[in-house]
DNA sequence: ACTTGGCACTCGGGACCAGAGAGTGCCAGC
DNA sequence: GCTGGCACTCTCTGGTCCCGAGTGCCAAGT
C-alpha cells in the first residue's frame, strides 16, 4: 500500500470532483484514470485518506469529496501551475493594452481576472506607503489655497487642497511656493513615500518662522494622505460568477456577498501573504479566518513595480475550483500588471 | 361599485404583499384593513382589478399579487413619499459628514444608500460634460511632459500627462507654459466644460506657429477627457441585499448580478430620467428595458450642484419593494449629496 | 343595483411510501 | 497486499393522498 498511490488517488479525486462537481466513487475513478489497480483497492485507499482527513463522504452511500485539507495537499504537493494557452496570454495583453490611467488599469485588470477565471476578482489599489515619490507639485488655486499633487511611481496621483493661511497671489507668495516646491522635491523625489514623509517634517524647520506655516500645511496634507490611506481600496468584479456556481455553497451566497462588501476585511486578507511576488498564495476554505468565506478559496499574489510588492490581487471562488488554472491566471495577470506599472509610458 | 374602493383594495394588496411577501387573499384583507365591506365584495373587486391587469393570481387557489402595472398605479396615484424619521435624517448627515474628497463622497453615498434602503445602491460619478470648469493647471513633470489637471465645480479632479514634443525645462519653455496656463484659464474658468472645450480649440490659433503644438497637445488632452468620458462611472454597493430577498426573484439572482456588472447599461438607465432633480423616477419590472432586471425596480433621481443635474443615483430592488420609503430615502440622500457638492468647503 | 353569506371546486404543498441506483465495507481467496 | 463478490445503507425520485387556503358563482337580502 504505497503512500504514493494514495496521493495519486487523492489527485484523481480532486480532479474529477472539480470537473463534475459530483462526489466521486471508486468505480468511476478506476474507469477514468489509469491507476492500475481495482476499485476495491481504491476503496481501501479511500478509507485511509478519509482517516487522514483528506477526503470525506457526504453520507454512507455516496462518493468522496475532498476536504479543505485534501485541497491543501493537492495544491502543495500534487499540482503544477499550468502554463496559460497562447490565446489566453494574448487576451491578457490585448485587454490591458490601452489603459489610460491608473484607475483604468485597475478597472481593466479586475474585469480581466474575473472573465479569465470566471470567478470573483479582487484587485487592491497600489498602496501609497509602499510606493516611492516621483514628484510633488504645488498649484496655487486662488487666495491662500494650494492644491498639493503627489505622483508616485505606480502612476497613482493623489491630490488635495490645503489652506495655507496666507495669500499666495502676491509676488512674494509665488516665490515662496516655488521655494517650497523645489525643496520638497529635493528631499522627496525618488524616495519611498513613508520615508519622504518624515524627512519632509524635518524640512519644515528650515524655513523662516514667517513662511513656515505654508510648508507646514503642505507637509501635513501629505502626512494625512499617508495616514488616512483610505485609498487602501479594493475593486471587485465578477460577483455574478458566484451565482453560477451555486450548489458549491451550502447556504445561499448571501454571506459571501456580504463578506465581499467588507473591503477592510478583504484588504486584510490580501495583506497577509508572502512578500515574495512570485509566490501565489492560496487560502482554502476554513483556512480563511473570515466567517462567510469559509466555503470559498482565495488565490492571491502580490504585484508591483520592480521587485517591490505594492499591492495584491486575486480571485475568490468555491473551494471546489480548478486551482492549477486559476493560479496560473492570477500569476500571469499580476505579472502583466506589474510590467505595465513599471513601464513609464503608461503613467 | 366605486372605482374609489377598488383602488383602496389595490393599495391594501400592495401594502400587505410588500410586508408579508405572501399572496394576499380576500379574507386576510378585510381583517387587516378597515374597508367596511365583506370579503365577498372584495373578491368581486379583485376580479375586476385582475381584468384590468393590476393584480394577478399565481394559481387558482392562491391570493393575489400586484402586477408591474399594479405597482405603477400604486406609485403614481396611491402613495405619498414618506418623510424620513428624524433618526434617519441625522444618520444621513452623520454618515456623509467628513468625506475628504469626491471619491470618498461617492463611496460613502453608495454605502449609505445601500444600508438605508437595504437594497442595491447605484451612484453615478458626476459627469464632466455637465460640469463647469473651476480651474485648469499645467504642471511640467520633466522634459517635454506636462501634467494637465482639470478641476470642475463638482470637486472632481481629472489629470493626465501629455507629451508636448518640446523641452519645457528651459526658461523659454516655462514662460510658454505660464502663458498657455493663463490664457486657458481666462477662456475656460467658470464655463461649462463642454463649451470650454470648443472655445479652447479656437484659442490654439492665437499662439505663434512655433509654440502652437504645446497648447495644441494640452487642448487635445482636455478634449479627449471630454470625449472618452470613460469616467462615466458608476459605483455599486449592497449586492448582498439581493440574496436576502431571494424568493422575490423567479430564477436565481445571477442574471441580476450580471446586469449590474454592465456599467454601461446602468449608466444608460440612470441617464434616462427627468431633468428635474426634484422628481424621483421609478422604473418597475418590465418597464425596464434590460433583460435580467425585469423582476427588479429602479428608483432613481438626479443630483448636482445648484439646479443643474450632473449625475444620478438610485437603488435597485425587487419589484416587491416599499416604494414610498425607498423613494424618500433616495430623494433625501440625493439632496444631501447635492448640498455637499455645492458647498465649496468640501472640495 | 350592490352587497353578502354560503358552498362547491381547484390547486399547491406537505407527508408518506416504495423502488432504484450508487457506493461502501468487509471478507474470503489468490 | 490486491481482488471479486456480496450484503447493506443511504439518497433521490416519483407517485399518491390529504389538507387548507382561496376562489367563483349564486341566490337572497337591503
Amino acid at each position: 500500500m504505497s503512500e504514493d498511490r494514495r496521493l495519486h488517488v487523492l489527485r484523481a479525486i480532486v480532479q474529477d470532483y472539480v470537473q463534475t462537481s459530483e462526489p466521486v466513487g471508486s468505480k468511476a475513478l478506476v474507469e477514468r484514470h489509469q491507476l492500475g489497480v481495482s476499485a476495491a483497492t481504491v476503496r481501501n485507499d479511500m478509507a485511509l485518506l478519509e482517516e487522514e482527513g483528506l477526503i470525506h463522504a457526504p453520507h454512507t452511500s455516496a462518493g468522496r469529496v475532498p476536504t479543505d485539507l485534501g485541497y491543501r495537499v493537492f495544491v502543495d504537493r500534487l499540482s503544477e501551475i499550468k502554463p496559460l494557452s497562447r490565446g489566453e496570454r494574448t487576451a491578457i495583453t490585448q485587454f490591458l493594452h490601452g489603459a489610460v490611467d491608473l484607475d483604468d488599469i485597475v478597472d481593466r485588470t479586475v474585469r480581466l481576472l474575473a472573465s479569465l477565471t470566471r470567478q470573483v476578482a479582487v484587485v487592491q489599489y497600489p498602496s501609497l506607503t509602499r510606493s516611492t515619490v516621483r514628484h510633488i507639485e504645488l498649484v496655487p488655486v486662488g487666495g491662500p489655497r494650494v492644491m498639493v499633487v503627489l505622483i508616485v511611481n505606480t502612476g497613482r496621483v493623489e491630490q488635495r487642497i490645503v489652506d495655507t493661511g496666507r495669500d499666495l497671489t502676491t509676488v512674494d507668495g509665488e516665490a515662496l511656493v516655488a521655494r517650497v516646491r523645489t525643496r520638497i522635491n529635493d528631499v522627496a523625489a525618488g524616495v519611498p513615500f513613508r520615508v519622504a514623509a518624515t524627512s519632509l517634517r524635518t524640512l519644515v524647520e528650515e524655513f523662516p518662522e514667517g513662511d513656515r506655516h505654508v510648508i507646514e500645511s503642505v507637509v501635513t496634507a501629505l502626512e494625512e494622505a499617508l495616514v488616512e490611506e483610505r485609498e487602501e481600496r479594493v475593486v471587485l468584479a465578477g460577483q455574478a460568477n458566484l451565482a453560477r456556481s451555486r450548489g458549491d455553497f451550502p447556504r445561499s451566497i448571501g454571506p459571501i456577498l456580504e463578506a465581499l462588501e467588507e473591503h477592510v476585511v478583504l484588504l486584510r486578507l490580501l495583506g497577509e501573504l508572502s512578500e515574495d511576488p512570485e509566490v501565489v498564495s492560496v487560502r482554502i476554505g476554513h483556512e480563511n479566518p473570515v466567517s462567510g468565506l469559509q466555503s470559498t478559496s482565495l488565490v492571491s499574489v502580490g504585484y508591483g513595480t520592480g521587485n517591490e510588492r505594492v499591492a495584491s490581487l486575486g480571485v475568490l471562488g468555491p473551494t471546489r475550483m480548478d486551482y492549477p488554472t486559476t493560479m496560473a491566471a492570477v500569476r500571469a495577470v499580476a505579472r502583466y500588471v506589474s510590467d505595465i506599472l513599471g513601464d513609464p509610458r503608461s503613467n
